[in-house]
DNA sequence: TTGTAAGCGTTATCAT
DNA sequence: ATGATAACGCTTACAA
């Protein structure tokens, strides 16, 4: 395959016209542009672009880590990272990391390698010191809030909001409220179950250590969960699902069971997906596009930026009031 | 950052020992080999990938390109992909192209540019000719049937497929049947339409135009089709709908108007997808988590041979009886 | 406006 | 078993 030289030789000037050509640079007769134009074209010539990185020392390419990217919640932090990259003429290089740190690990080491400029991580099994560590091979920015460490991060307050959501649910009257977890060793999981466990404490609301179901990552896991609901001596008379899918599943178990929603169990969601429109399920806005859309602007303004400072970045959220509250 | 010749310098070798040293190659003394990774480990050095990517000429990435990675169609084969890749120890690099024929050939050209290995080519919206065009530059399959070209595939007979779920409709006794078409311009889509319409003479059903409903990709479309069901005047028995998540909002809009599914209505739907099994549908599986893997075996082996021919595979299918039918 | 030559950080070749 | 040295294909001082 034709390189730099060749075209140099046969167009009649030296590689350096050739690399101003082929980097829109000024100062190139028009005569000696068209001649190398032409020769490009004629060899049907394009830059090795690993020369390209090896010497420019950057690559033009973002990693981005999350554990599923068939997740509603990851595919639109994924589309909001997705719209920016593309305006940012810069390549997402996706990993799915299915919470395996190692996999994770491979990332941060391509950052390493200068493979890629930066890596976004919209959720991790990492502990922050190991994430510390690599801010010095080159930007890193996570969408989870683990304080203001030497990273950048865009996130929400999930005890804020997922307290929020609760005080929605007793400001509505009720008085027993379940709560259906997702993953459960998803970082936000952690903090929600606290923010859960403190709130029914503080308003000394009824309470059944059965009500807490683990680990509720899909719509079938929603159906299951009503189906253990039903079962139950004493039911909630409210659930908080994080997930609208999940609580799509539980929604359409319960009312083939002859349960009304919300007139024997009010379902709130989170996360407002598009299952939820559909099933008109109350629900809590996270913002999760613009989410996303904000750490690539983020990450890519640290990559050019000489010695970049860490941004926090705090999201606001909002209660979408629909019918199943 | 630390390089090679520093390593090779501070532990009294030469940079030829220590890629030896790096590389894993025989004919290292235990005592230079531990001198250079005592080396190494102090100065924390890693090797810069671009210089490995110019110099050996491959880069030990495969870009997938697909139109949505939240279309659950697509996030199964991208599952069976990475399996795969995992396996093989390769990269791989997500293209959500949306069907945009510029975002496609950005990738094809990175194949040009030397920054991947190869291209899998999940669905497409670029004409064949374009595809064989690239394939000077490295290899490329589609998990589309393009016919025998100079490129590989894996793939769905999608017309075939299409009539033995009309045909299983008919062998139920259904003689007036609908057809929830996916995206228009999807290349299965025109496939499959063609199916339909000829099955619909061949077998001279009822047919009514408004029975053919386009466009549907979400559960809201499939809500949508319902509404429009109830409104006709002369409704089909049944309706065949590509993506159980479609047949999803369907029966869930069409049940809570009052039909009974599949006593009024029989739903089909296809592609065998995880709501499916939660609402019970009678679906056909397409095998799309081995397509995926597949597709990855078969360009893993083309990139590491000389002159690869192009492979064509044939999946098959098959109807998993639930209870909308 | 143009060209020469020195890198970038590796691996490959070919000695010894 | 080890090491010079030449690639790989490009950009960028620096000189003219």
């Amino acid at each position: 395959m034709a390189n730099i030289k060749e075209i140099a030789r046969m167009a009649g000037v030296s590689v350096t016209t050739v690399s101003r050509v082929l980097n829109n640079h000024p100062y190139v007769s028009k005569d000696k542009r068209d001649a190398v134009l032409q020769t490009i074209e004629q060899l049907d010539y394009t830059r090795n672009m690993n020369a390209v990185h090896l010497i420019t020392g950057r690559t033009g390419a973002v990693a981005v880590i999350l554990p599923y990217i068939h997740a509603f919640y990851f595919s639109i932090i994924m589309n909001g990272l997705a719209h920016e990259a593309l305006l940012s003429q810069y390549r997402l290089i996706l990993c799915q990391s299915n919470y395996l740190e190692e996999e994770e690990i491979k990332v941060l080491e391509m950052l390493r390698h200068k493979e890629i400029d930066g890596v976004v991580i919209v959720s991790t099994a990492l502990k922050p010191e190991i994430i510390e560590e690599y801010t010095a091979y080159g930007p890193i920015i996570t969408c989870q809030d683990s304080g203001e460490r030497r990273y950048s991060s865009v996130y929400i307050e999930h005890y804020a909001a997922f307290k929020q959501g609760l005080e929605y649910l007793t400001g509505k009257g009720y008085r027993s409220i379940g709560y259906c977890e997702g993953r459960r060793n998803g970082s936000s999981a952690v903090i929600r179950q606290t923010a859960y466990r403190e709130f029914i404490a503080e308003h000394q609301l009824a309470f059944e250590e059965e009500w807490m179901i683990y680990d509720c990552t899909t719509e079938e896991d929603g159906a299951a969960a009503a189906l253990s609901l039903l079962k139950m001596s004493q039911r909630p008379e409210a659930m908080i699902i994080t997930g609208d899918h999940v609580a799509a599943g539980l929604i359409i178990e319960a009312r083939r069971s002859g349960l009304s929603i919300p007139g024997d169990l009010a379902v709130m969601g989170f996360d407002n997906q598009p299952i939820g429109r559909l099933l008109q399920i109350t629900t809590m806005d996270n913002h999760l596009y613009e989410m996303g859309a904000a750490a690539f602007r983020i990450i890519h303004e640290q990559i050019h930026s000489e010695r970049p400072e860490p941004v926090y970045r705090k999201l606001d959220y909002r209660i979408i009031e629909r019918s199943t509250v």
